[in-house]
RNA sequence: GGCGAUGUAGCUCAGCCGGUUAGAGCAUACGGCUCAUAUCCGUAGUGUCCGGGGUUCAAGUCCCUGCAUCGCCA
């Protein structure tokens, strides 16, 4: 069998954070199981780096859109090794071999007339750098900008996608795994119920340059669709590449539920213009929520997964991610819960089974497997035998099937029973009673044999620690060539393999060390009240310790913008760069006049939730100082820096 | 506004085509073991299965309706 499977390509506007972690984590676990199965597997990934905001975030920071799109996409290209993430193949956009690509398929499709020129003209918002419809009005203003748009007519590029659309219904229809999860599946057909537009390509060059320009007029560039998802054709070394045809027929991409109508309805539509078959299936997953709120970077809540690594390793992170969300729903990170499935599932389970048992390995048979006596097996053991080859089967469908949580449910059911079997067995007795000699050899092989099956079905999950246990357990080259199909059964570990010891696998980690823990969550009637309320929780003698404020983020923050909020005597809007931009509602306009304003740099908060405040949402708190003077009048006076620091700079 | 998903133990969730006293893990309490990473094993629980109505001998499971959260579309 061969498989090829892909992660979106990363637009390169933003460092990798644990939402593009865990696609890219998923795709290699998927593809590390598929090798493990005996396919031959390609895994791509990349970084997509055209358009418009490139080329402005490069301007902002004075550099070339290259030299921007360069140093973000080697972000994501050095993100993987430290997640043991290992991709065959890391295609960017602005490689020329795929700028060829393009434009070849651009002319294709163009010569088959599937991509016309045409007018139209509507209602452009310069702040959005896009068309609104009439329906995203308020008042006739853009609801972001509240600036009246341009009506701009327009010259562009369409793509003939609603000549596709009937197809597109029946194949989806006629394909049941086509796009999975089904809810997925269902939210599309329901966006097919509707008759579909045309899709515009071009962008004309007067307005972007920063992309690949149509090969039949050169006043335009590709915008977006015919760039981006081409890369999964252009990796493999379209149109003959000696790769193209073998991968081609198996597609399978994974992305996240953002981007589900581009790769559901765009791509195949696309496809099927260019005259080859559709790819084979199209994998959604849902959105990492922090603590419960959406992850944001105007919140602040982003996690990195560079972070994760360094506080948990790479094994406790793909463990995590990939057992806490059942694929295709939304979950939920949080520092507790990586932390209780760190020190529960991997250190107490897993990690003290196979702790102990290689003690008793060493201590009762000297480190080397024993032979097993079969007289002494017994009717429970072969039921043992019988849930270990049934969770092996269980997880090859449950990986199969994507749901990878569920294949991790099954084998740490095995690990519960393991650690039951040493309880019911007791070895420790058994070695205390020459007769039982030949009971306790064959309880200490089951051991060795039961963690052989571990490590073999964990090597996708988690590469490194399943390595060790392998080389720990002496098998590490039986293993690392094998097939699930052969080795994943019962009886392979060989009577005679000489064992070795090593560090624990997954120490347990201290709590002093880790973060501080969560407030306790409140129960679900009440949770609303606790959002608004939301007050922190004082220690008792009215200190903080140095992690509860830790988790309070300071920045430096330069006001670019103030104005008055209408209605409102006290408020001021101020738009600041920390180094972002963030809108913050602040009540000084008693005390401070916009227009000196600008340019100050303050310290704000940057991690507060979000608030709305008159209709406009605060991202944050500006800090400020307040007294009264003798009158009983309020003096508020903005905290700043005491010299000039560069806005974003953390305060602590 | 239209369509859809979700709502089950303190927390995260499992419960297939309706069928015995509603389950698992985590957290909590108590007890046991000593091979082990203060680990492991056992026991104990608690549930108006979101509310209301209906179909049925029988509903967490099907139908209607309301509420809440989320998503897609407009």
């Amino acid at each position: 069998m061969t498989t090829y499977i892909t992660t979106p390509i990363y637009y390169v506007n933003a460092l990798p954070h644990i939402g593009h972690a865990y696609t890219t984590i998923i795709t290699d676990t998927y593809s590390r199981f598929r090798r493990l199965c005996g396919d031959d597997v390609r895994f791509q990934t990349g970084t997509d780096e055209h358009g418009e905001k490139i080329a402005q975030a490069a301007e902002k920071e004075g550099c070339s859109p290259r030299e921007y799109a360069d140093r973000i996409s080697n972000a994501f290209r050095e993100t993987w090794p430290l997640l043991d993430v290992a991709p065959d193949h890391f295609i960017r956009t602005t490689n020329p071999e795929h700028i060829k690509v393009v434009q070849a398929l651009l002319q294709q499709v163009y010569e088959r007339d599937d991509i016309y020129f045409a007018e139209y003209s509507g209602q452009y918002c310069k702040g959005c750098e896009r068309f609104l419809t009439d329906k995203e009005l308020i008042d006739g203003k853009c609801p972001d900008h509240l600036t009246v748009p341009d009506e701009v007519s327009e010259q562009n590029y369409f793509f003939r996608m609603s000549k596709y659309q009937d197809w597109l219904i029946n194949h989806i229809k006629s394909n049941p795994d086509y796009i999975t999860p089904e809810r997925y599946r269902n939210e599309v057909l329901s966006f097919l119920s509707e008759p579909l537009e045309d899709l515009c390509i071009s962008r004309p060059c007067s307005r972007l340059t920063w992309g690949i320009p149509l090969p039949f007029d050169e006043n335009f560039v590709t915008y977006v669709w015919f760039d981006a998802l081409i890369n999964y054709l252009t990796g493999i070394g379209w149109p003959d590449g000696e790769n193209f045809d073998k991968y081609w027929a198996v597609a399978e991409h994974v992305i996240a539920k953002d981007i589900l109508k581009p790769h559901a309805i765009y791509w195949p539509t696309m496809i099927q213009a260019m005259g080859l078959p559709p790819y084979k299936k199209l994998h959604v997953h849902g959105y990492w929520n922090v603590d419960e709120t959406k992850m944001s970077k105007s919140i602040g809540n982003v996690i990195r997964p560079g972070e994760l690594v360094d506080e948990y390793g790479a094994d406790t992170v793909r463990y995590f991610l990939l057992r806490e969300m059942s694929f295709g729903r939304d979950a939920s990170f949080s520092t507790q819960a990586i932390f209780d499935r760190r020190n529960a599932d991997l250190a107490n389970d897993l990690g003290n089974l196979f702790s102990r048992s290689l003690t008793m390995l060493a201590k009762y048979a000297d480190s080397i497997v024993p032979e097993l006596d079969k007289a002494s097996v017994t009717e429970d053991d072969r039921l043992l035998v019988d849930a270990l080859e049934k969770m092996v089967d269980e997880y090859r469908q449950c990986m199969d099937n994507f749901e990878f949580h569920r294949a991790l449910q099954a084998v740490w059911e095995i690990i519960g029973m393991l650690n039951r079997f040493i309880v019911t067995n007791a070895p420790w007795e058994l070695a205390k009673d020459a007769a039982q000699a030949g009971r306790l050899r064959t309880v200490l092989y089951f051991l060795a044999d039961s963690l052989r099956l571990l490590a073999l079905v964990l090597r996708p999950v988690m590469p490194t620690a399943a390595g060790r246990m392998a080389a720990a357990l002496g098998v590490e080259e039986q293993l690392a060539k094998a097939v699930l199909a052969d080795e994943g059964c019962w009886g392979k570990m060989q009577s005679g393999t000489v064992l070795n010891t090593g560090e624990a696998l997954f120490p347990r980690l201290d709590k002093k060390t880790a973060q501080p823990a969560a407030p306790e969550k409140p129960a679900k009637a009440e949770k609303k009240k606790a959002k608004e309320a939301a007050a922190p929780t004082e220690e008792q003698d009215g200190l903080i310790s140095f992690d509860y404020f830790g988790k309070v983020e300071l920045r430096v923050a330069e006001i670019v913008a103030a104005e008055k909020i209408a209605k409102a005597d006290k408020l001021l809007k101020l738009t600041v760069k920390a180094p972002e931009e963030r809108t913050l509602v602040a009540g000084i306009a008693k005390h401070y006049r916009p227009e000196d304003l600008v340019g100050l740099k303050v310290i704000i908060v940057a991690n507060l939730k979000p608030a709305k405040l008159m209709g406009i949402t605060s991202q944050g708190m500006v800090l400020a100082a307040k007294e009264k003077d003798a009158d009983g009048n309020e003096r508020l006076v903005l905290s700043t820096v005491a010299a000039d620091i560069a806005a974003g700079s953390r305060v602590a």
